[in-house]
RNA sequence: GUGGGUAUAGCGCAGUUGGUUAGCGCGCCAGAUUGUGGCUCUGGAGGCCAAGGGUUCGAAUCCCUUUACCCACCCCA
């Protein structure tokens, strides 16, 4: 009989156990991040009718899309959480309470060649406020605020989500008559940063923008300066076109109340680069990348949207949001070490029995679990050697021997697994409840809840 | 989809102008050490050298084809 090589499709990303905790470990700091500010979880099919998510995608993401039929129905895997939302929101219309704020963490599918950081199945982790009507700007602050909050409270501090809006660009192309062209324009220039300026000037010419527009594009586009100085520059432009002047008193707005939400100024910064490939925005966009790791890409990105359920409903349906690409954030911290790697134990304490008879190590994980540590048994007729060594590459901390001395006398010998030699409590023969508690004085110790560790 | 690169043990890699038995590190197993892991030492298992074809007395090595993966473009979390 041939074997078969048990591999995985390329960007498909499986992570060994030990990861696989961390990983969990920090979906579970964003949604508590999330619940914080009042949104709901939600949840919709990976396959959908090609018809829905295909409604509003056009030309290029489209054949990123995985479709296939069975049977009759011609059916894809979603390319993101926001066009589902959409389709969601708009069939649920009547029972949702608006603004609707919902948070959905879920793995969606890109057929595109995979590369560093670059995944054809990965976690996105959203956000998504949608109004009935009418939706105020304030959210587009509030968004990237709780964005701040979720990083921060991994333990993460050098990142920075930088800020545009997209009536600011459309606006302007708009003043050089490249009203037509906003599209293939914007994608121009939002490789401004990776390309450079001759090179962005070079490709508008082959559009046929002319010199002069272009130049003069790409010096109000590429000024860098503080947020003031920013806004300072395009202030002097407004009064020619009203949809750029919108643009800019939204973006001005933005930035205003993202401090009132109390995030630093060096942590937004807006850049009138950013453009954002996915053609539904019509307003703020976001996109946020991780200094020290700026190639790998923007790990959280997002955006207004005004119209986005208009393919299934006659309401009108606002909605802004972001979305962390979880897979990549987990890829780049993994990739350069910053995880804390003392959270990935799967258990507390093991429990080592040394006689054939287990009833007292059932019993005794039984209390130590009732008093909230977490327990496992070894279970296995293997040398003494495998048994502490077996926690010892787990990474648990903690190894209680139970053997005929410790029996007779109802105590139990606890280990401490990876102290150094001098540690007085090193290894005690103690009761129950005193092991108990140095258990969970050591555990204290470990940095529950720092997901990251920056050097 | 377009262009470039790589493919040798579970993982990471070496392998000279083609030469006889393909190595190293990590990991794994055993022993030193039958109630004490990590460090050390000793021994061991593990290879269709990506697949198929060709050149040659002889191929991991040279040539062709295929496949997979990686990088860049495209696009994007």
């Amino acid at each position: 009989m041939n074997m078969i090589t048990p591999k995985n499709l390329s960007g498909f990303m499986e992570l060994a156990p030990k990861d696989q905790v961390l990983f969990e470990r920090i979906k579970r700091k964003l949604e508590e991040t999330y619940q914080m500010y009042g949104f709901y979880p939600i949840d919709t099919p990976v396959l959908e009718r090609s018809e829905i998510l295909l409604a509003k995608t056009g030309g290029d993401t489209e054949k990123q899309i995985y479709r296939f039929s069975k049977g009759d129905t011609d059916m894809a895997m979603r390319f993101d959480l926001t066009v589902p939302l959409a389709k969601y929101v708009a069939k649920n219309y009547s029972e949702l309470t608006f603004p609707f704020k919902r948070y959905q963490i879920g793995k969606v599918y890109r057929g595109e060649r995979a590369q560093q950081g670059r995944f054809r199945e990965f976690y996105q982790a959203d956000i998504d406020i949608v109004g009935d009507g009418e939706l105020s700007v304030v959210n587009d602050a509030e968004v990237p605020a709780i964005m701040y909050q979720v990083f921060t409270g991994l333990g993460l501090s050098e990142f920075v989500i930088r800020l545009n809006n997209r009536k600011i660009l459309n606006g302007l192309f708009e003043l050089y008559g490249l009203g037509e062209r906003t599209t293939e324009v914007m994608r121009i220039i939002d490789k401004l940063e990776k390309i450079g300026a001759d090179n962005v000037k070079a490709e508008l010419g082959e559009l046929g923008v002319a010199a002069e527009a272009a130049d003069a594009l790409l010096d109000l586009l590429a000024f860098q300066g503080t947020n003031a100085q920013i806004l300072e520059k395009l202030g002097a432009l407004t009064g020619r076109n009203e949809r750029f002047d919108l643009g800019v008193q939204e973006l001005s707005e933005v930035l205003y109340y993202l401090e009132r939400f109390g995030v630093p100024q060096e942590y937004f910064r807006a850049d009138l680069t950013i453009a954002r490939g996915l053609d539904y925005y019509t307003g703020t966009v976001y996109e946020t990348t991780f200094l020290r790791h700026p190639e790998i890409g923007s790990i959280c990105s997002g955006g207004r949207y005004d119209n986005l359920a208009g393919f299934y409903t006659k309401k009108k349906l606002p909605g802004v949001g972001m979305s962390i690409g979880l897979t990549r954030l987990f890829y780049i911290l993994n990739e350069f070490e910053y995880l804390n790697r003392g959270l990935s134990a799967p258990a507390d304490v093991l429990v080592i029995p040394m006689t054939d008879d287990m009833t007292s190590a059932v019993e005794i994980s039984s209390q130590l679990r009732l008093s909230g540590i977490r327990a496992q048994i070894y279970f296995e007729k293997k040398k003494f050697k495998h048994k502490i060594g077996y926690a010892d590459k787990l990474g648990i901390p903690y190894a209680i021997f139970l053997g005929e001395d410790e029996l007779r006398e109802h105590k139990v010998t606890l280990k401490k697994l990876f102290a150094g030699e001098d540690d007085a409590d090193k290894q005690v023969t103690v009761t129950l409840d005193e092991a108990a508690a140095l258990i969970r004085n050591g555990i204290a110790a470990l940095g529950e809840g720092r997901c990251i560790e920056v050097k």
